[in-house]
DNA sequence: CTATGGCACGGATT
DNA sequence: AATCCGTGCCATAG
């Protein structure tokens, strides 16, 4: 298939002034939180650049009254035949906890999330999710949160006003409360706790026994730790008791809306995992597996960039040397949002190849990862290498499944073969030696050296042949 | 003798 | 130019 994008790629090669290069590329390698700071500095030292508040909605672009549109959560498809869509960077919000500042919170362990951005930052993992007539009830429990997270009005009177069975708002909740922070939109501490315990679960944690049990029953005995009360009236010895009690207040957050704890994740605690807030999200509908990608280069702050007009106007109209000084600052001013505009050009031309090559990647996970390099998007979109390498450098995607991965996982050569390999032997009857790994990954085409075989194994944590025996 | 990890080299990639 | 990565060789453990 052939060039699907209709962005237009000549408006990238217009001549540039040097000072327009050197902006351009220390923008491009900055992930969202840079820039915003950046932008934060401009705007706080040059009186030309301004900032236009304009609340839309992220996907259809409609004025927004609450925080959150109240209409629509669906993104708008350009073209229905077209596989990937882009909610492009203008117009678009600032995910949620982007913009709070380190310095805000660093001296409080529980710092509590801006309650204003929470809505925005559910809303966008469910967006995809929600039927029409879904979207107006979301958003209404959202923006019905309290500070702690919860929504403390009977969902009766929801069902009520919108003239729908209490089922649907039930649902709905259901999903809001699946995402994270987990538990929140739940009525009391209580369920928030519960619902984070059916989580885990559900996600293969170990957890002590009846842990759900003393949440539903010994809640008012637990929230007092009161371990005696609480084993007789589980019936089990007060040793256990306190396991479930350690559990609970290390694994679990009474208060959705307070700090989130680092989501659950994979068994395995490998690296020291960095929750990034994501620069690029793409979704899509799950409902549909042939539906389109929807891909969302995030625009780090809220409202517009703008030329002070004010201020324009009194330049043009006077030649004193303040304005010529004033007129310095707005070139400086219109080229900063030009340079912005073209790294986000750049970034939208990148996902855009990455998510029409790397489809099944992206809906069906690691191992159908082509390997691809940055050299080749390079040549393939016309730009030079380095331009792709500082693209991809220190940004993070949003993947459907949720999982939030450095963009430079896309050119990692060997994640493919790794997970085949991680497959290969979950799914082994006796352990396999690497060189008979070695032998069936050529079988399938994979020429890997045995050695790299056992490189590889090491990476992902697994033990070697005569070690794993008899796991699981 | 087989399986695996360490070290280091050279080519690819950034 | 600097770095990363796959691979070969060899030592060691079972």
């Amino acid at each position: 298939m052939a060039q699907r994008h209709t962005f237009t790629q000549n408006a990238t090669h217009r001549p540039m002034t040097t000072a327009h290069l050197a902006q351009t590329m220390s923008l491009l390698e900055m992930n969202n939180n840079e820039l915003a700071e950046k932008i934060q500095n401009e705007l706080a030292n040059n009186p030309a650049l301004e900032l236009k508040e304009d609340y839309r909605c992220p996907v259809c672009g409609k004025k927004l009254v609450n925080q959150v549109c109240s209409v629509c959560s669906r993104p708008p498809s350009l073209d229905p035949s077209d596989p990937i869509v882009f909610v492009s960077s203008r117009n678009t919000y600032s995910s949620s906890y982007t913009s709070r500042r380190s310095e805000d919170y660093e001296s409080f362990e529980d710092f509590s999330v801006d309650t204003e951005d929470l809505p925005f930052y559910v809303l966008n993992q469910i967006r995809t999710e929600l039927k029409p007539d879904e979207r107006a009830i979301a958003a209404a429990i959202l923006h019905g949160l309290d500070d702690n997270g919860f929504y403390p009005q009977p969902l009766v009177e929801l069902a009520v006003h919108h003239h729908v069975p209490l089922s649907k708002i039930e649902h709905v909740r259901s999903l809001i409360q699946h995402s994270d922070p987990i538990g929140v939109a739940s009525q009391s501490a209580q369920e928030a706790l519960i619902v984070q315990a059916d989580t885990l679960r559900e996600d293969g944690f170990d957890m002590p026994p009846l842990t759900k049990r003393a949440l539903e029953e010994g809640f008012h005995e637990l929230s007092k730790k009161d371990h005696r009360a609480l084993s007789k009236r589980l019936g089990i010895s007060i040793s256990d008791t306190e396991k479930i009690i350690a559990f609970i207040s290390e694994n679990l957050n009474p208060f959705p809306a307070h700090a989130h704890w680092g989501s659950h994740r994979n068994q395995t605690s490998d690296e020291p995992e960095r929750y990034q807030d994501p620069d690029i999200i793409i979704s899509y509908n799950k409902e549909d597996p042939e539906a389109q990608l929807v891909v969302q280069v995030l625009w780090p702050i809220y409202g517009n960039l703008h030329i002070n007009q004010f201020l324009k106007k009194v330049i043009a109209e006077t030649k004193t040397d303040s304005s010529k000084q004033l007129a310095e600052e707005q070139q400086k001013a219109m080229l900063l949002i030009k340079c912005i505009a073209q790294r986000n050009h750049t970034l939208v031309q990148l996902m855009q190849k990455l998510a029409y090559d790397q489809r099944k990647f992206i809906l069906k996970g690691d191992r159908y990862l082509i390997p691809m390099t940055r050299a080749s998007v390079a040549e393939e979109l016309g730009v030079h290498e380095s331009t792709i390498s500082r693209a991809v450098s220190s940004k993070s995607v949003q993947l459907p499944s949720g999982k939030i991965v450095p963009l430079s996982q896309f050119f990692d050569r060997s994640l493919q073969v790794r997970t085949i390999i991680k497959d290969m032997i979950e799914k082994e009857k006796k352990p396999l030696s690497d060189t008979k790994i070695a032998s069936k990954l050529s079988q399938d085409g994979y020429n890997i050296a045995r050695r790299t075989v056992a490189k590889y194994r090491s990476m992902e944590g697994i033990l070697p042949a005569h070690l794993r025996k008899k796991q699981n």
